[in-house]
DNA sequence: GCGGCGATTGGAAGCGCTTGCGTCGGCGTG
DNA sequence: CACGCCGACGCAAGCGCTTCCAATCGCCGC
């Protein structure tokens, strides 16, 4: 294994000066510096990890914890985190809490202590008081991806606003009976956020005059086969029908569409659908969607985190609100006519 | 900082005692073990990763690299990799290579020899042998995830018996006139397997006495819309049109669902579908299938993986077929009887 | 009762870097 | 022209563990 001292003496100077011009710390002249870089290829040399996180105490490694892997709201962020990370020169390991049930206290007593990484990024996850102090009494910055966390710089939309924008483009196109298909508070790890999207749905009709119904309201959990089965009950009474839904999410959203096809309904239409994220599928099912971007999200709490990593923390908890943006495609329209409706 | 001295101390031991105490490597009396981990517990010790990996030249860690994220596959195997490393309680880096197109060379060159994981797992890459020497000089194991490659455990399944399975199935039913959406090999990563699955269908009709017909397969990318499109054509012709298809993937399987229904086709009356995974919408869509299990692959890898770890790597390159099942659901079925389906 | 052996434990030498502290010149000022 | 400063670089002390080696000690077999 080629170490330092080889380079050094291939260079003809120290290993303290190659350390110097390596890493770009403290001066070194520049004809020095490139005859170390060019010794350094020559011989292939690579810091080892170990023996740098040991005299430095960094280890440029930083832990990812997401409560699953296979939806694409975590995947997407994993994504936009692991590519602005490798730009840094940092590296992600990552931790799933969706195996075990006491995995997640193993990740975090032992895994996130174990001085393996230098900060966490937790997604959509409401960590307690315990797990916050426990790793801030480590010195290790923690910011979390969608939903405040108490004392915890946050990348997140605005989940009010999302739902809001969705329900006001229906509003716009003259809906006025719009049902909302959201979250199950209960079945999801990611706390506030299906409520804060009811709100944004109830905000919106009660701006716009019109009381929100609460048989127009129905909770599932965030997959397509309960978008499915929860359109298939909302649907169900002709005359209680709503002519547009709000969506929390896309993949429910298009469990709706489907729903609506088997029994018969024209999208948009018998009625109009929204859903929320502009996830990969939705342009295929024409779907109009309150796009999110997630990777962004990811990519925004990596550079946070840099800043608390670099700077000594100074600025208190920023909560960083992401851009989100409306895509009408096919799945919404003028509701019909009165009359025709009946009909 | 508590260290390993403040453990010593307290337990009235040497620093040796204590990590031969809290390794379980050499002989420690019981009675002393008890003591240290007491002390270690009260103070709430936790080694330093970077001390014992200098030390010991061990990162516990390992590399998995990936060549997309938003894919159920490479998710699932990832977590069924990281379930299993966890309880050996190895950390798991995440390389994921969709990035920019130069990220491929930058995780090879850079990050994996960078002395940060003990060994890597690739999942649905075709390394090249450079790639694949030059983890081998740096003594790090690798093990390989769908596919060949030389001189590389891997695990797998049997890309070949997979469509062979699925397309066996259809011939029970009766089928004849069978189709295939399979693969597009340029567009994808994963080498031989689009190319395999349609061996197997091609062998299946030969060994049922039937020539396969060139137009009845179809190329494709691993997308539901891809499968869509691809349906839209091969169907289009109701003279042509097969009975049945065998599609390389649920998610394109999917999409042929869809097609199906657009135009005007019942599934499986008009036409029986399989794919293959046993993706967790193909309950949903009542899709027979072929089921793989990427999370117990990814399981494999990491035993295949610890075990070259561990020993000296005496064995050679194992490959290890996993298995495969057909799970019939609502999406097969017998074909029409002749004059009616022309009809 | 004695030599020897294995179980226990401590001492101390690294593992391969980073960095504070010093030294050595060369150069800008007064 | 002398002084002081600063840039460039080397020395060597760690960073916090692991583990080889040696020292002890209790106990067994002859």
């Amino acid at each position: 294994m080629v170490g330092i001292d080889d380079v050094a003496r291939r260079a003809g100077v120290s290993t303290a000066t190659v350390s110097r011009a390596l890493s770009g710390r403290g001066h070194v002249a520049t004809a020095t510096r490139e005859r170390v870089e060019e010794a350094a290829a020559e011989l292939g040399y690579v810091v080892s990890a170990s023996a740098s996180s040991l005299a430095t105490g960094r280890m440029r490694n930083i832990g990812v914890v997401v409560p699953f892997l296979n939806r694409w709201f975590y995947t997407s962020v994993l994504e936009g985190a692991q590519r602005r990370l490798m730009q840094y020169g940092y590296d992600l390991t990552l931790y799933n809490l969706s195996g075990s049930s006491n995995e997640r206290s193993t990740v975090f007593e032992t895994f996130l202590l174990r001085q393996r990484v230098d900060a966490v990024i937790a997604v959509s996850l409401e960590l307690s008081a315990e797990e916050v102090d426990s790793l801030h009494a480590l010195g290790k910055p923690l910011v979390g991806v969608g939903g405040p966390i108490r004392g915890v710089p946050t990348v997140s939309i605005d989940d009010v606003g999302v739902t809001r924008l969705a329900t006001e483009h229906l509003l716009s196109l003259g809906h006025t009976v719009i049902g909302h298909i959201g979250g199950d508070v209960d079945a999801e790890m990611s706390f506030h956020m299906p409520t804060n999207r009811r709100l944004g749905w109830e905000d919106a009709l009660r701006d716009a005059g019109v009381e929100p119904r609460p048989e127009l309201y129905s909770p599932a959990v965030f997959t397509m086969q309960s978008g499915y089965v929860a359109a298939k009950q909302m649907l169900g009474d002709p005359r209680l029908r709503p002519t547009a839904v709000v969506v929390a999410s896309d993949e429910m959203a298009i469990g709706v569409i489907l729903a609506a096809r088997d029994m018969g309904l024209d999208v948009p239409r018998d009625l109009s659908v929204v859903g929320i994220d502009d996830h990969e599928l939705a342009p295929f099912f024409g779907l109009t969607t309150v796009a999110q971007f997630p990777e962004q999200q990811g990519e925004r709490a990596v550079e946070l985190l840099m800043r608390e990593l670099d700077q000594s923390r100074d600025d208190e908890p920023a909560n960083l609100q992401l851009p989100f943006e409306l895509i009408v495609r096919s799945s919404t329209s003028r509701p019909r006519p009165e009359r025709e409706q009946r009909g």
